[in-house]
DNA sequence: TGATAAACGAGACGGTACGTCGAGTCTTCGT
DNA sequence: ACGAAGACTCGACGTACCGTCTCGTTTATCA
């Protein structure tokens, strides 16, 4: 067992209070996260805890961006309608079915009680996810499937707004047929 | 000056209660708000609060239900486009910067928290509100300006998803020009 | 079944009422005697029991003074020594034994707390107690038993006081070995 | 400044505490006494008074404790009269002037309501007091001046228990000349 | 023989204190 | 130097009773 150490901090504290808000998170919701269940769940000091994250919105942060590496890289099929279908799809799946999901779905309800949370997740997830929810537009354009002058902002807020709609707002299912149709829609404007 | 009687509770302390929540919500946010400030800033005592609203977000609740009779009318000038836009627009500046519209995205928050929030905000608020966000769809099928069988669902989704999108997730400015646009996109897919 | 008259109280409710601050006190100790719970029990509504009852004590002592009535009045056996074992005796079994002696114990433990109560248990209950006690004594001293001119406070003190000092202090028994004990030395100091 | 470390509780949040309950029960009584009132006085967390102490009787009692090491130890003048009239004296002086004797009593008055109490203040006061009750009669058997086979347990009932008596029930005074009566009263059965 | 006024049940009200939980800070000791 | 442990202040939680009040109902008395 590792008690402190003269050089930086401990990785496996940092480790067991990541994976310990992952389980408070799912077994309890948003609610039962504290700082003290955390600390006590990981087993370590409520000071180890507050001294590299300042709340449990920072630990579920860091949870949140360390499981976010692998994923969501969407394919590239040399078709735009494809590459969409496909795209919208794993985003479904992701905000609604898998646990990392679940924490994002967290983090943008705290966002809206907070404006440092909201600030936070814009510049450490939306600006990533962002750049891939275009890159399929970005190629196509390149490909010469979409014209070179459009707008992508509008267009992703267009294709990915209803998913997030759905999934945030109305507790609607995001199927499969859901996210087709957004892409028909959105191919024919063009 | 009432208190308490046989036949069900006090309307002035049901309504310093609303007016407190709301003033709290605006003046400290979210996390501002709690029974114990609510009940002092409404002069009322913290059992009556609790004895009518089991938490918070249960008060919040009512104060923006109440709030939200006198809402959201979608205009009917008989023309698609020009209601679309102008209903496009009063959403738009009803969940940016109308006080009931802080109420909602707090609300909207805790319901990614809390399943319960999410239900009572479904059943209580969006049942209404997707009503009122299909009525110039509605009108514009009994016109003829679109075709009898339109998916109502799917085309309401389309066209206030991104405007919810950003609201709650981007943060971005929801202009005129946005609104707009999404309108305008939707006409020429039909 | 009773509800109000135009003239007086209902003596329905008031021995309800007795009776059930007698059973809580008993079941529950002092602490769970309330005015709420005193209602509840005796079935009466709470604000029948404030119109007749300024306090819990004051219904305690309301049912204290009922159950006295018929208490220790002490024999008369012509014999000093025999009328102050057999009362010293009474008292102790009062004291120690029965539901009023309870319900005694419990007030004259307020009483250290409040001095209207101890006021009130002087006057409603001490008077008559002292008058029993020195019953005894009075009646030897016209026997000639004892001198005229004695103490009769003081004799009394010395009897019952060890007596109460017992039961109130150390919580030691109160034995017929004891009380006669006291009898026999105070009969020796004449 | 200190706050908090991983031996042992703060001395100076206990000596503010216990000067904080001895100034209430003197200021406003027992019933004034309230945990929150202790904790706000003693300017300390009411979270680190129940951390110590289970309730506020338990507070008084160590309260009460401190204040009794440095009193009431019997003189030693060689003469049983004497020493008992002494003592005596002193014993009601404490219970019926000092701020002790005001806690003393308090706290058996609570005794009558809660065993748990009664116990605490036999164990903890009963014990040492009675011992230095029973000093001047010990040392007068070792002189010869009482019979070897003396009953100390109820002499000193018959000593104390008319004192206690009056201070806890009657409310009569406690003069010296009821003190020295008594005393003159229990020589004179020897 | 009503009317009427007192006492009744019910229970909401503004309060105070309860005892608990978690937040975030600080100090000590061990590794 | 860092981590574990845990005491500290602070603020809110949700509950129990307090004592006051208003309401609508019941019932003995008196006009």
């Amino acid at each position: 067992m590792h008690h402190g150490n003269r050089h930086g901090r401990s990785e496996q504290a940092r480790q067991a209070v990541l994976q310990a808000v992952d389980g408070l998170l799912v077994e309890r919701g948003f609610a039962g996260v504290t700082m003290e269940g955390i600390a006590a769940r990981a087993g370590v000091a409520k000071q180890t805890v507050y001294r590299w994250w300042p709340s449990k919105v920072d630990v579920l942060m860091d949870a949140f961006i360390d499981d976010m590496e692998q994923h969501l890289t969407p394919p590239d099929h040399g078709d735009l309608g494809r590459d969409l279908r496909a795209h919208l799809a794993d985003l479904a799946e992701f905000l609604t079915t898998s646990d990392s999901g679940a924490v994002f779905r967290a983090l943008a309800g705290q966002a809206q009680h907070d404006p440092a949370v909201a600030a936070r997740l814009r510049t450490d997830y939306l600006g990533q996810q962002r750049a891939r929810d275009e890159l399929p537009l970005r190629r196509a354009t390149e490909r010469g499937e979409l014209p070179a002058d459009i707008d992508l902002e509008f267009a992703v807020d267009q294709l990915v707004g209803p998913v997030y709609y759905r999934v945030l707002v109305t507790g609607g299912s995001v199927s499969r047929g859901f996210t087709d149709e957004l892409v028909a829609r959105f191919l024919a404007q063009h």
